[in-house]
RNA sequence: CGGGGCGUAGCGCAGCCUGGUAGCGCGCUUGCUUUGGGAGCAAGAAGUCGGCGGUUCAAAUCCGCCCGCCCCGACCA
């Protein structure tokens, strides 16, 4: 490709709206536009990297044995009644009528409406398993879009769906997926993790999450030399034990300490040593969440116990409790009560429900009764709760997610087949999703320097950027047009910088740019006869003999990829 | 949805406080020169100052409402 037509409009400021690495230079280097908030436009420099992803993608699911087919976008909703997202969703759904009247939605996931053709169309045991996939464009109406194209309104989705007779096929197809995952994961050139994740509202379910570590990453992943890694919505721990004091209630004054930074500065005591409690309402029941001081609490893992809750008013507080936020406790308190299983066994400082005052000494479980469970926030430094190491906690782009669905969908919209014996028996189905656009911007986040981008050779927009330096002088054009000829005819994706503008401007370009090695035929060229190569990643540079230019760069990119 | 910020030429910004001719850098057009790290000189084009309303002799500037975009938080099958 031509430099002088390919349409690249590249940006020698950031865009004052990017704040992430990738959305600066995705602006800068002419890879997308954006539309509106959370809407992207992608020209041909940015198209070209997701189809190479997209490529890979498609190669290895096809490679696992899954069938590619394509939804609609627009979707009728009573397809989503069924299932009960259509209500459970709520603002995230794009909602929208047809002429006729008719209640429709944009797809954010295709899990009903794929389930809606399984139902039709498997009906025996021998029709199974099944894995089909899509790369489908989705709409979510973000609350907050954000950081370019890492969280969009409107995104491709490579999403597939197996469908199986029991668990035990099932876990093969989840097996299946975790290969081909790694294998494209790998071959994209990105760093990732693969992750236990909350399987959300899906019960006993298993999930995981493929995690692409960057800074500018949403989620927090804790990870341990064991192997061990988990999203910190459900990571565990073993946190380590303070030196507690003798037990035996005592009422202190303390006043306008509501913070435990507060309290734990007035009493000149560690906050581990401290219990805040915390009110929840789940819906009309007020709850009382217990969390070590020095510790956070995990809303997700108490979701899980609770389902939907939020945190109590001011007045319910005080309705509940007497006292005001900062001053209150687990005791002579008549609700339920959630404890973090930290607190067991120790000896600690709680609000007394009663404003301006703590009380000391309280064992839980002696003093007061409450539920225990996992309820904190796993924090780096923490000991593994598998092997005692230390564990690392990492922020994430989350680029991949496989869940086992069971028979979430398949049940309400009857999507059975007719086992050996004749009995209709629900499919078993997973679900398993891949972002391309996160894992270009994952490669931007990982890779690029203060010059621009480097991207992996494999999703490269191009491989090889030719620079002619003097396109007004004959000999180097003469050589430069030959090797553009010559490192084609070898297979090589060239993108061949022939514009008649400064040297400086087109070196600067190509790092922007970011394809994995750069030619440049100049007056060096002209002079001794050899193409001048450089490494993107590293800065390292060669030369070769003209006519083993092309060559030369093909085992070169072999080496690199 | 709560909190904060921003909106002036294609892009990045100044001007606004203290009302009175709309400005800078980059980019763009034309010409000449230049050509291995974002060239120089000269000439030029380009702006409903986000929108609507109000105050005023006069509004980019002051006031009100609305819209859009970004950041933090909540949310994220």
């Amino acid at each position: 490709m031509r430099a002088s037509r390919l349409f690249f409009p590249t940006l020698k400021e950031d865009p004052a709206e990017a704040e992430a690495a990738s959305h600066k230079l995705s602006v800068r280097a002419g890879l997308v536009r954006q539309l509106a908030a959370g809407l992207y436009i992608y020209l041909p420099l940015g198209l070209r990297v997701l189809e190479k992803i997209n490529t890979i993608i498609r190669e290895e699911m096809n490679a696992i044995g899954a069938q590619e087919i394509s939804m609609p976008v627009l979707h009728p909703a009573e397809i989503w009644q069924q299932t009960g997202r259509y209500d459970s969703i709520g603002a995230e759904m794009f909602r929208l009528r047809d002429r006729g009247g008719r209640d429709m939605v944009l797809g954010m996931t295709h899990e009903e409406i794929i389930t809606w053709l399984a139902s039709r169309e498997l009906r025996s045991y021998r029709d199974l398993p099944q894995v089909w996939y899509q790369i489908q464009t989705k709409l979510r109406d973000e609350a907050r879009p954000k950081s370019g194209i890492l969280r969009t309104r409107e995104f491709i989705m490579k999403d597939s769906y197996s469908f199986d007779v029991d668990e035990d096929a099932l876990d093969r197809s989840y097996q299946l997926h975790i290969e081909a995952y790694n294998r494209i994961f790998t071959r994209t050139g990105i760093q990732y993790y693969m992750v236990e994740s909350d399987p959300g509202m899906m019960g006993g379910a298993t999930a995981h999450e493929y995690m692409a570590p960057s800074p500018a990453g949403e989620d927090e992943v804790a990870l341990c030399g064991c192997g061990y890694a988990a999203n910190l919505e459900l990571a565990c721990s073993q946190p380590d034990l303070p030196g507690y004091p003798e037990p035996g209630l005592e009422e202190v004054a303390t006043p306008e300490a509501r913070t435990i930074e507060q309290v734990s500065n007035f009493l000149d005591i560690d906050p581990a040593l401290l219990i805040k409690s915390l009110l929840v309402m789940a819906g009309d029941e007020p709850v009382l969440v217990m969390i070590r001081g020095d510790q956070q609490l995990q809303e997700s893992k108490l979701a899980h116990k609770l389902g939907e809750f939020r945190p109590a008013g001011e007045d319910e507080i005080r309705e509940h409790t007497g006292a005001g936020a900062g001053f209150i406790g687990p005791l002579s308190l008549e609700i339920r009560k959630i404890a973090d299983q930290s607190l067991a066994g120790g000896v600690f400082t709680v609000g007394a429900n009663r404003d301006g005052y703590h009380i000391k000494g309280v064992v839980p479980g002696q003093d007061f009764q409450a539920e225990y469970h996992d309820m904190r926030r796993v924090k780096a430094g923490e000991a593994c709760a598998r092997c005692g190491a230390r564990l690392r906690v990492e922020r994430v782009i989350e680029v991949g997610n496989i869940f086992k669905l069971g028979t979430k969908y398949s049940e309400p919209l009857g999507a059975t087949y007719l086992d050996q014996n004749g009995r209709e028996q629900p499919i078993i189905m997973g679900s398993y999703g891949i972002g391309p656009a996160r894992i270009a911007a994952a490669a931007i986040e990982q890779y690029a320097d203060e010059k621009g981008i480097i991207w992996p050779v494999s999703i490269a927009p191009f491989q090889v950027h030719l620079v002619l330096v003097q396109p007004a002088d004959s000999q180097q054009s003469a050589m430069a047009e030959k090797l553009n000829a010559d490192m084609m005819a070898a297979g090589l994706e060239v993108l061949y910088d022939e514009r008649d503008i400064s040297p400086g401007a087109k070196f600067a370009d190509a790092e922007l740019l970011g394809c994995p090695v750069r030619v440049t035929i100049g007056k060096r060229a002209a002079a001794d006869g050899m193409a001048e190569v450089q490494i993107r990643s590293g800065g390292e540079e060669c030369k070769f003999e003209l006519g083993a230019t092309a060559q030369g760069v093909v085992r070169l990119l072999k080496e690199l990829g």
